[in-house]
DNA sequence: CTACTCGTTGGAACCGGTTTCAAGACAGTT
DNA sequence: AACTGTCTTGAAACCGGTTCCAACGAGTAG
């Protein structure tokens, strides 16, 4: 009995042709030494049943899959989209297909290595804003999945990075040279399983405020998640505090623009009376006019792709190196002098 | 020889443990009726080969992979990222998992429908702002694969829309009321495989220009894809026409940002001088103070999701339906009167 | 006429899991 | 001691492809 159209398997194709599965195999792969004519009776099969081999029966067989996977928590936040846009566009030469999975959760995260880190779901790994659990780190490595970190540093994968310090200093540095000295910090809470960088930022903006002989105050130095209301109600409770900063640094310009609705809402002028500088320069940015750290995030998904194609391309592992990308300054609406 | 550690196949944990592959296999997967002591010692073995079961291979086996596919044309675009996050959302309570696949040209949405057509990559399909071509339709069906449509329309799935023929409607009047009579239009071009909302958002157009006895101008009503300078390019071209249109009604809010980008650059004030009305709600529009037509873009995807839950579920077949999402003007401030 | 080569071809092993099914071990009955 | 029922267990079939390798037929050289 013939099987439904679009249900057919290889076996299938070979009985109707009256040829053996190695055949029907060696026809869709387009491999030569094949006669023309069983060739014919073979292509009219596959039509006739509308078959189309099975990918994943395909992938387990060649042990490749031709899919490269990006791993990302929250990847509809701004700068992870930005990301992404890099990765396809790095990716787009190539003949991979690219499988973008969200990390959200601690859940999340275990499940998405339980179905990439035997590498049989995908051939490389684009691990982004996330540091894989050391056991998988030791699992992705005894399989020889070729993997890229982004925005994320580890010693036994190639990365591609910015130096957050650095990028806090200038963002401090340029709030001091405008006079402030009541500079508040508005960061990430310590991450459970995401990479810190946060507290990398904090410490350039310790650095900085240290050169200029500022003392770092306890309630200045805020923590948040990135969802704009828990920023907004942070900001507003900094801009309450009796001595109120007049700059604020935000470590991400998710929040940023969190404390810019709460000193519009708090009725206080920006720049007149608050300095505010993000970090990141995500779309939304140059749209509201925030002053802020630009790190190249398109930039960083397709140099990250490319580092990945190549590590596929020559099956040699690629030394874990770790490349750092430019931090800027990009000075817009948000930021002005200390207020008399 | 033992294998190295995380390369162990099933057949490895059996024979260190010194038992058949069937118990392993009830082991792993919680099944009863292991003595206690037999299963000490496959869990013994596996945490010793730091052993994890090939998800690809359990799939194939399983015939189920728990994953649900979403398939998105220019997924980075911030509709599209709205929408994802509404999918997550709507998956989030529920075990499966979500894969974002970018179709962004003819040959990737092809390797697209080759990789989940069969259903053995993903159980489940969203297809969002596209429409499957009909041979792909016809397998799907086949292969009895449950697919929702989100932001497009097929007879022969349940698809989540709006109505954009009301939309375009809404979006015309709105300008009309306020007094316009030259009003332009800029929509997509006709696309190459995806859904064509923009020619029913043109429809709505002409249908309220006519409900004012305004006659469609054929130099009024452009076409250009939503790349950022494109849509500028058009809206500079239209804007510089010697009976210059005193109002522009976009087919998406960033062709509708292109507009407002060129009005700038040719010193022209919005609204004293231009209105602009777009299509979405995306983000940004709040920061630019776009009035525009709002469609619920998170509660597609959530709606989406919700619907291809209930269809794995009960396995029968949800008949083909289309549930319309709401519609709302959302007045800002790149609206006006109509100049003197 | 035999032997050897070359081009085609299909059976079977393999990728790495799950599950059926029959059989072995063991305790409880008669 | 023989019989029955329950609990464990592993060999083998299966999911749907790819590919090694042996075999087969035709053509040609010796």
């Amino acid at each position: 009995m013939e099987p439904l159209p679009g249900t057919a398997r290889i076996a299938d194709v070979a009985a109707r042709a009256g040829v053996g599965v190695a055949t029907v195999s060696r026809v869709l792969n387009g491999h030569s030494g094949v006669r023309s004519t069983t060739r014919d009776r073979v292509v009219e099969a596959i039509e006739a049943l509308n078959y189309r081999p099975s990918s994943l029966a395909r992938s387990l067989s060649l042990q490749r899959t031709m899919i490269v996977a990006a791993l990302l928590p929250w990847f509809t936040n701004p700068s992870a989209v930005q990301r992404v846009r890099g990765i396809v566009d790095g990716l787009s030469s190539s003949s991979y297909d690219l499988m973008v999975f969200d990390i959200e959760s601690e859940d999340r995260q275990r499940r998405a290595f339980e179905l990439f880190d035997r590498g049989d779901r995908a051939d490389g790994l684009l691990v982004v804003s996330t540091l894989p659990p050391e056991p998988e780190v030791q699992r992705i490595q005894a399989a020889g999945i070729p993997c890229v970190l982004i925005d994320a540093v580890h010693s036994c994968f190639p990365s591609i990075a910015v130096d957050d310090v650095a990028g806090g200093e200038i963002a401090t540095r340029h709030l001091v040279e405008l006079g402030h000295r009541r500079v508040a910090l508005i960061g990430d809470p310590p991450p459970e399983f995401r990479f810190d960088w946060s507290r990398d930022r904090t410490r350039g903006y310790e650095r900085a405020l240290a050169a200029a002989g500022i003392e770092v105050r306890d309630d200045y130095v805020r923590e948040g998640t990135r969802l704009p209301h828990v920023a907004r109600a942070i900001a507003a409770e900094l801009l309450s505090l009796r001595e109120r900063p007049t700059a604020v640094f935000a470590a991400s310009d998710t929040q940023a623009i969190g404390v810019l609705e709460a000193a519009r809402a708090l009725g206080i002028e920006v720049p007149a009376q608050l300095s505010v500088v993000g970090f990141d320069d995500i779309e939304v940015a140059a749209y509201v006019g925030l002053t802020t750290v630009r790190q190249p995030l398109v930039e960083s998904g397709r140099r990250g792709a490319q580092l990945l194609l190549e590590v596929l391309a020559r099956r040699r592992a690629v030394e874990p190196l770790c490349e750092l990308l430019p931090l800027e300054l990009v000075v817009r609406g948000t930021t002005g002098p200390v207020p008399a």
